[in-house]
DNA sequence: GTCATTGATATAGTATTGTATGTCAAAAAA
DNA sequence: TTTTTTGACATACAATACTATATCAATGAC
């Protein structure tokens, strides 16, 4: 039942997946039906191109012709281009928005003044250093967590899971990308047994 | 009433002037009818992505996606490679089948080996070289005479003009051409006064 | 274990495209 | 001038996307 279109869907899924995205988070961004998103997704529906656009724009994707001829270096940018973008603008965005919802919430919070100050040096650091695509499922997890706290009060209790999360999430990001920066940095690779929790 | 893919739109209508086609022409090829073309082209009509994908098949473009961070360079691929292309593949194998058909039907004409051999040679010429850009409504005229030559007997009278049809387009196309090579080629620019008819 | 999320489906009604034809005025070719 | 081509538009019917909503099994979070 599919057409000839096989890459826009996969290029879709694959899109759609990489900025930690759900169908129906992606259908209430796009306006587009997430039982569409799926069908489409699956081959089983021929999209209209309105709606096409409306999801790959959401995406970060623009449509674009290309003349066969210059095809496979139009290709060949594209594939050494998308490497390099660690994490997408969208997601960055969703995470300061996440962020800022949480630090107002915490306004009302008698948590001592300094606890509140780390964890916005831990938040910082995200914003500073870019996102490696490995970390990509679990830099979203966290905006999701984010995205949770904000819907409730958040108590002592929580607010220490927060900074423990927040932590560990940091850790692992720094762990990832510190072969890369093997050379650059004069932290050794070899401190393996850091587990997390801990600076 | 148009959406946001205006670029979409003028695109089609621009390639398929290019490639000299009609609506009904490009219908045909494509398998999308004659008055969708003519509603996409102008916006009145939301198309579904199978027969985009047909109609941009058959100009010989691929509907890709970019993300929307290398999209400068991309455009720029395509602004700088676009202008290159003379004439595209399919207009050429158009002229071929063209040819063909009218040679098959020269095979029972009474004329002189000598004449036939002559407009053989003078196609030859087509072949060989990249017809300029600036030329192409020319030859697209020339491939639809010959299409609609094939439809009759073609007697003595035909043939005649046939061939100074042919060699007309081949005067026309060297002296369109000439400017290019002129440092390559020993032929003057200044021969203004050949207007047409002779080698 | 419990609860929320996720992706795949389903159903029913509406809106639009797609298909098959045909018409018409303007432009181009003969 | 006469004929053909071209693009825009019309109409009727069939096919299918779109909307709104809901369900369900699998997965993951807590």
């Amino acid at each position: 039942m599919s057409y000839e279109f096989d890459h826009l869907r996969t290029a879709l899924r694959k899109a759609r997946v990489r900025l930690g995205l759900s169908q129906r988070e992606l259908s209430e961004i796009s306006g587009v039906q997430q039982a569409q998103i799926s069908k489409f997704e699956n081959g089983a529906v021929d999209l209209r191109l309105s709606s096409l656009v409306a999801l790959f724009r959401s995406l970060e994707l623009e449509l674009e012709l290309v003349p066969r001829t210059c095809l496979p270096a139009v290709q060949s940018i594209i594939r050494t281009t998308l490497p390099k973008s660690t994490i997408s603008r969208k997601l960055s965005a969703r995470g300061k928005i996440a962020v800022d919802h949480v630090m107002q919430g915490l306004t009302q919070l008698d948590q001592t003044a300094k606890q509140v100050q780390y964890l916005q040096e831990l938040i910082r650091f995200f914003e500073r250093i870019r996102i490696p695509a490995d970390q990509t499922k679990n830099y979203t997890r966290w905006v999701k967590y984010l995205e949770r706290l904000h819907a409730m009060p958040i108590d002592a209790e929580k607010f220490e899971a927060l900074l423990k999360r927040t932590e560990a999430l940091r850790n692992q990001i720094e762990r990832s990308q510190s072969p890369r920066n093997q050379s650059l940095s004069e932290k050794p690779a070899y401190s393996l047994d850091e587990e997390d929790g801990h600076v």
